[in-house]
DNA sequence: GCCAACGTTGGC
DNA sequence: GCCAACGTTGGC
């Protein structure tokens, strides 16, 4: 059974079109340190589950396309390492504290606004649209993630 | 740049 | 285990 996700990205760190531009359009969906979203990852996501990827923190967030789930969980890399930002001191080889998934582009779509998505009664549930919300992975159901899509086409 | 809302930390 | 203080997120 397929889950549908969104997940968001702040583009100076990582955009659609750097994700495009890598050799398999592939990345470890590195640095995430929120319990929330690690347990999204760690515990739900499956190979081949979609998600709609996100810009965040940016001038015009939204949606600009869909990625799937490329490998299975696994310890995320950055907690290891002294040089990164995300370097974590608790975490060790043999009880990794953070784990993650690979993302893979499936697609670039049209961009679709926050705004634009606040304005079908349909999407009212949807977790990102809510105040407040700062979770960096949040789950759709099959029927919101199917209303986006037909939004897509447009 | 503002600020509301949230998650985490740490003293007790 | 409570909860105040703090830091961060992220839309606006």
């Amino acid at each position: 059974m397929v889950k549908y996700w969104l997940m968001k990205s702040e583009p100076s760190e990582c955009s659609i079109d750097s994700l495009a531009h890598l050799p398999k359009k592939t990345i470890e969906w590195f640095g995430i340190r929120n319990y929330q979203a690690r347990n999204f990852m760690r515990d739900e996501m499956k190979l081949g589950d979609l998600a709609f990827f996100w810009h965040s923190s940016c001038k015009e967030p939204g949606i600009y396309g869909i990625v799937e789930v490329s490998t299975e969980v696994h310890p995320e890399t950055t907690q290891f390492d002294l040089e990164s930002d995300y370097y974590d001191p608790a975490s060790t080889a043999e009880n990794p504290r953070w784990w993650c998934v690979d993302i893979r582009l499936f697609k670039k779509t049209r961009y679709v606004s926050i705004k634009e998505l606040r304005e079908y009664p349909e999407l009212s549930d949807m977790q990102v649209l809510k105040r407040g919300n700062r979770l960096s992975i949040t789950k759709l159901t099959k029927t919101e993630w199917e209303f986006i899509n037909k939004l897509l086409l447009q």
